[in-house]
DNA sequence: GATAATATTTAGCTTAGCTAAGGAATATTT
DNA sequence: AAATATTCCTTAGCTAAGCTAAATATTATC
């Protein structure tokens, strides 16, 4: 019973411990993204498009946890623009299929460097061995928080 | 050489990984603050006046990262939904200083609750070594993550 | 005492989220 | 085959949260 207690006890800390590092880096991060010009949600957007595209305005929507509406507006400005192209699906005139332009995949492939140099500067400080820890747990997270 | 590179390859997906982990942690917690009736902004900066507290506007500012008016706004809205108290310093007519009610620290106290449930039912499906894990990971990145 | 600096607020803009409602295309029912 | 229902996207209009610039009030400095 004891022994419950103390598991449970910690179990809390390291939920508040992962709470706090986490936006630690994300903030880090977030500095990196600005370089890019474009702002956190529409990066992230792009880069959904870059990866899974060409996909539809729900698709995306989906995939952003947003409604509709939040896509559909910012694929306009995007494609205004120049990173995104529209067109309507062969299949369903409904739909509209959202691919990338080179120049959306180049602005994507350079902000992606430079957040990924931001935190390996971060973690280049550390001995291997934490590097490891690091990364182990990144991968046991990642596969249980979907 | 070849061992820099490869050391720098696998620093690079480290940072890939650590940012995925960290998006979707953050995500997960979300959830569980939009139970709490007060947007991530709102919660992070009732936060600050309920453990730093009683501070300024342009302290509170500093410390959520973002500029006073977008604090002044907030808190003059928080004030009237009765989380926070605001009273002009008695050494400085200038400043007014921020300290949360009773409300607001029960407010805080049950979103605080809710959200280590959420990551702790996460952590609980593993094995006791790789809670280790993931709690010395939290640690190392909180050292060198300002 | 006049001027400069500082803390906060106000005003007005932008972006990104939302819901509700409308139009066009497709699917279903009769 | 026509009528109806559903689906996908967009438009319109709201809110929250960020920003800068400018106004106000207080304190500090010369």
């Amino acid at each position: 019973m004891a022994k419950q207690t103390h598991s449970s006890a910690a179990l809390q800390q390291t939920a508040d411990l992962l709470h706090s590092a986490s936006i630690r880096i994300l903030r880090r991060i977030r500095r990196a993204d600005e370089a890019t010009g474009l702002s956190g949600p529409r990066l992230s957007a792009l880069s959904v498009v870059v990866f899974r595209g060409p996909l539809s305005i729900g698709e995306l929507a989906a995939a952003e946890q947003v409604r509709p509406p939040t896509i559909s507006r910012m694929i306009k400005d995007l494609e205004y623009e120049g990173f995104v192209l529209r067109r309507a699906s062969p299949d369903d005139g409904r739909v509209q299929l959202v691919s990338a332009t080179a120049a959306g995949r180049r602005l994507l492939e350079r902000g992606r460097r430079r957040r990924v140099q931001e935190l390996s500067a971060l973690l280049e400080v550390l001995p291997q061995r934490e590097r490891q820890t690091v990364r182990a747990a990144a991968e046991i997270l990642l596969r249980i928080a979907t």
